[in-house]
DNA sequence: AACGTGATCAACCGCTTGGTC
DNA sequence: AGACCAAGCGGTTGATCACGT
């Protein structure tokens, strides 16, 4: 048995919102807050579902709203965390102050999106798109693999780090639990593969960009990422985007203030990473980029 | 000026998730 | 345990605008 459509009362209005609508609205939620999304139409006169109403509220009407265009910055900020968080606009939203998750979508679908496709990269992946030379050919890891595999592998190592100091300095229960959570996946067998990367090694290959052609080769090869190792890391990858990155949803508002810090923390460690820094390429118009170099160099 | 085309973005649709009973 | 419901989320659509011919 399906779900019954929310709207399916006729009489209920679809369609861009009016001006006096969005007055009702505003004035209503200002006066007695949301509350129930469903009663909330009729509560404030509005011929409206409850689902429109919180999505014209959310994505239009909050007073939080940022508007305008995006900043380079934000856009590379975008960017960065669609690389880490995938399609997951709300997660990426919740980065960008302001912005909303449709917002960021419709920035991605058309802006962003097309530029990576320009710069002959897959917009899911950043990575290199696939090349007429068929799948079978498996294909060299990439700069931007390896750099990602680099983020995803700092980003566990913090996790593991604020985790252990976590429990040092507050071993109360509730923050048990979700340090615990970190402390076992680095117990694991995902902890155990990364453990058995250099650190040591991988430091010496955050190096700056300008070093990035010539470094990368060392890095797959001191760091152990080579192609061989490309199961492991590809593992590794999908266990830190499922687990450890989902972890911020599941853990309840009410104890996970200081987990989200940590998260948080975690986070602007990746976003710091020496090598994703440069994304001076996003004031260049998409026209101007010869070939992939330039991209490259940024990542 | 009229028309065609592509870009943009607000809004919708339907699936998923999480809470409650 | 599972049915039901509200809310959240991501994909898609379609109206509108901007620009080129």
């Amino acid at each position: 048995m399906g779900r019954s459509p929310c709207c399916e009362k006729e009489g209920l209005k679809k369609g861009p919102w009016t001006s006096e609508e969005d007055e009702l609205l505003v004035k209503y939620i200002n006066k007695h807050g949301h509350g129930n999304w469903r009663s909330l139409p009729k509560n404030a006169g509005l011929l409206r579902c409850g689902k429109s109403c919180r999505l014209r509220w959310t994505n239009y009407l909050r007073p939080d709203i940022k508007r305008g265009p995006f900043t380079p910055e934000e856009e590379k900020l975008v960017i960065q965390l669609h690389a880490i968080l995938g399609n997951r606009w709300a997660a990426i939203a919740a980065q960008l102050p302001g912005r909303t998750d449709n917002e960021i979508k419709n920035l991605w679908n058309t802006h962003l999106r097309k530029r990576l496709i320009c710069m002959g990269l897959d917009p899911q992946t950043h990575e290199p798109a696939s090349t007429p030379a068929g799948p079978s050919k498996k294909p060299p890891a990439s700069p931007s693999t390896r750099h990602m595999t680099q983020w995803e592998s700092a980003r566990l190592e913090a996790e593991a780090r604020l985790s252990t100091e976590s429990l040092v300095c507050h071993p109360h229960p509730a923050r048990f639990l979700d340090s615990d959570y970190f402390l076992r996946l680095w117990n694991s067998e995902v902890g155990e593969s990364f453990r058995n990367f250099d650190m040591k090694e991988k430091i010496v290959c955050q190096s700056p960009i300008s070093q990035a052609s010539t470094s990368t080769t060392k890095c797959a090869s001191t760091s152990g990422l080579t192609v061989d190792n490309r199961d492991e890391e590809i593992k590794c990858k999908n266990f830190i985007k499922t687990e450890v990155l989902d972890v911020n949803t599941r853990s309840d508002s009410s104890s996970s203030n200081e987990v989200e810090d940590s998260s948080e923390s975690a986070l602007q460690l990746l976003l710091d990473f020496p090598g994703y820094s440069d994304m001076s390429f996003l004031e260049d118009p998409v026209d101007n980029y010869p070939d992939n170099e330039s991209f490259f160099k940024f990542y």
